[in-house]
DNA sequence: GTTTAATTTAAACAATTGTTTAATTTTGTA
DNA sequence: TACAAAATTAAACAATTGTTTAAATTAAAC
């Protein structure tokens, strides 16, 4: 799927409200508003409010879940390769927190009858990924056995999702104010939070 | 603030349908069907339909953050009560999903003009109270002193909420269907995980 | 039993919604 | 320049939205 500069406008500023005022909250005469365009654009362009939804997942869908692989296979520790893992993934998802926040919402949305089927498989892959980090880990008798690597995307994800969501509470806790402020917050607090939450679990003795 | 059978109706009915299908996505007309009244009995008993929300989270905010108080002044050790705060804190969300998720999708809608001061209050309470128990671990050296407990709520909450969030995808991948096989999993797999990870958390030797 | 207040109703309201229409303008091609 | 295709526009569309109305019904108080 090709998408031409003015497609692209009406994708990220839809992108945007969408995530800000949700997809019923938003119109499309906001959206047309927003990106200068006539309201009509938007049907003729992606044939509906919902399929342009689905287009927004396609165009942000595309570039996810590449750089994963490649990190699997450079030659560092399992603690080395986890660390890193949650390093990226945060970064990935915070600087596409838009998007996330979108499927976050609409993925349990029940009127919305999009499939999230490849979002779900990929999620499945990269879950498969985590396991082989872990059970190489296990193998050289660094991590313990007991730990279910299903339930780690939760912590790391869920962590991200959460203090995001209540931002308004964290800037006041932590004197966060622009955008600046929590991102360098998540990049020297957060992150090492997670790292080290998840590495002490790995090889935490019960 | 007082409800009378008819305005509780209601206002179960919508949470559900908040919830499910967003605070935009319901119609009042929706509302009104499934509760089997007039729709402008909605404007009557609350007002308007975004009074009716307000009405639908101090209705649930009353029930919430009781036994907290009364968990801590137990006699046990410190590790207890953070395992017991862990099983009642999602056990509580849990069994309020509805709300919670209502609050997850709303507290940060730009277009919404609602307060949710006594819910970030709550928060902050929740949070002096744990800080208070991980402090008398610290004391009593059982604890490290490096962690964050302003970020033990994430991985707590955060966790719950992406499990919830992605039921269709674990649902999936550890054969859960119906409600009872989802509640039974969080008591006996995500609670002891996430019970575990803040162990883990608060032990560890960095 | 009468009166007053509270509840419930169907209908109407103006505004907003997503989408389509048909006409116009712009762009690309021969 | 002439033509065809693509892009853009304002207007209209039917449906749905939250809210209000005024009348009808029920309940409560005296």
């Amino acid at each position: 799927m090709e998408f031409n500069d003015k497609q692209i406008e009406i994708l990220q500023v839809a992108e945007k409200l969408f995530a800000e005022e949700g997809f019923d909250g938003t119109s499309v005469r906001d959206i047309a508003k927003l990106a200068s365009v006539n309201v009509a654009m938007i049907s003729y362009y992606f044939g509906s409010k919902e399929k342009l939804l689905e287009s927004i997942i396609l165009y942000r869908i595309g570039s996810m879940g590449l750089r994963l692989e490649n990190l699997l296979q450079e030659k560092i520790s399992p603690v080395s390769k986890i660390e890193k893992i949650i390093e990226y993934y945060i970064t990935q998802v915070n600087s596409n927190k838009h998007i996330h926040q979108i499927v976050n919402q609409e993925i349990s949305n029940k009127k919305r009858e999009l499939s999230f089927e490849s979002i779900i498989a990929l999620k499945k892959n990269n879950l498969k990924l985590v396991e082989s980090v872990v059970i190489e880990g296990q193998n050289l008798g660094l991590f313990k056995t007991q730990v279910n690597v299903a339930l780690l995307s939760p912590i790391i994800i869920g962590s991200l999702s959460y203090f995001n969501m209540n931002r308004v509470m964290y800037g006041d806790l932590f004197n966060l104010t622009t955008e600046d402020d929590f991102d360098n917050f998540i990049k020297t607090d957060l992150i090492p939070h997670i790292q080290k939450t998840i590495k002490a679990l790995l090889v935490y003795e019960n």
